[in-house]
DNA sequence: CTATATATGTACTGATCGGTATGGTATTTG
DNA sequence: CAAATACCATACCGATCAGTACATATATAG
């Protein structure tokens, strides 16, 4: 009873999700169209609204796995590190890395995916302003963790720390969108740190 | 015979173009259809062609018009300080009042405009992304003249400084069209200023 | 085997896209 | 006045948009 009735899938639902989250990353949500989505992902139009429901949520299931597997996956892993001066510096080279990463396409896709729109994608644009506000936010309460714990100055401000850092992400994923080399964002990231208190 | 021959034009064409400039910087390139410009301009679509070309080209004269008189503008003012960190510190004040200005569209419509997008507007894609490089080498020639004038240390290197602001402003951006509130910008200002040399 | 359930490929839907043909209207020129 | 010129409004163009109806193919369940 473990096989499935009926006729069985002949791709691979995950494989062709992962080729849909490169167009999306690439074209973002508007500049892609479900053509452009079927030929990528190698397979037909109903068979992609059979397995995904349509093109919004394919983008949010494409978000999903950038965010498990792609540059977000890089800011979870810095936040692990044991001293908040630690977790910046990391973070920073990690989004260095990953917003160059030559098998992906440059920048990132909550930046990119839908910074503006029409009013029907309106609410995908919505949704990326939260998955990027959430990111600031788990940096902010990580620094709030090393305040806590007198690991960076009693007068320091963890949101407004948070959000300097963020900024410089963003900041770095439009320069990437636009061609910067990975050196040209590595400097910035080390010239970023410089502005950190202590 | 100064005076047009045939019947004269209804509607000014500056103050459509300024209206044509807010739905472009509100919605991007893509994001904007000919219906959303017509209604704005209080003209039809015949209209709108003989006046301006076509969608493309309405673009460039709006793109033209906010680098002339908006956001564009207080970044050549800024130019024009005397010391090289003058320059920058009013630079970043001026962009992070620019981008939250409550008479405008939130953000940056050249970061904005087209960041990604689908082939059709492929080249108004590159047009933007030439036009964020411009800025930010009249800002890395500013800083070599500094240098060359001993206004900045002669170790330092100006391409990395430019690129290094040009990251802050193009986050503020994101920052701005995801709802940051003007002080936080301000806030994000003043503390890349401590990364400043010097 | 038959019945059922799911996937696939083709070909379609109505809506909207950017752009335009056409015909009526207002103005200047002679 | 009449001719020439350019604008305005309606209504349309083919192309493309996201999404789907339908018939066929392939699997399991009994």
């Amino acid at each position: 009873m473990q096989a499935h009735k009926g006729r069985p899938r002949e791709f691979d639902a995950d494989a062709a999700l992962d080729k849909a989250l490169l167009v999306f990353w690439q074209c973002g949500y508007e500049g892609t169209s479900l053509t452009d989505l079927t030929e990528a992902m190698g397979i037909n139009r109903p068979s992609l609204y059979a397995a995904f429901g349509n093109k919004e949520e394919l983008f949010r299931r494409a978000l999903d796995r950038y965010t498990e597997r792609g540059p977000g996956r890089a800011v979870r892993e810095a936040l692990a590190e044991p001293t908040a001066r630690g977790v910046v510096e990391r973070l920073l080279k990690n989004v260095a890395l990953a917003l160059t990463d030559p098998c992906n396409p440059r920048g990132c896709l909550a930046v990119q995916g839908a910074l503006t729109c029409g009013e029907a994608s309106e609410s995908i644009k919505q949704e990326l302003c939260r998955r990027r506000s959430e990111a600031e936010q788990a940096l902010r309460e990580r620094l709030e963790r090393a305040k806590a714990e007198g690991d960076i100055a009693s007068d320091a401000d963890p949101a407004q720390l948070a959000r300097f850092v963020s900024t410089i992400t963003q900041g770095m994923s439009v320069q990437a969108a636009g061609g910067a080399s990975r050196d040209d964002l590595v400097r910035v990231a080390d010239m970023a740190l410089k502005a950190w208190p202590g």
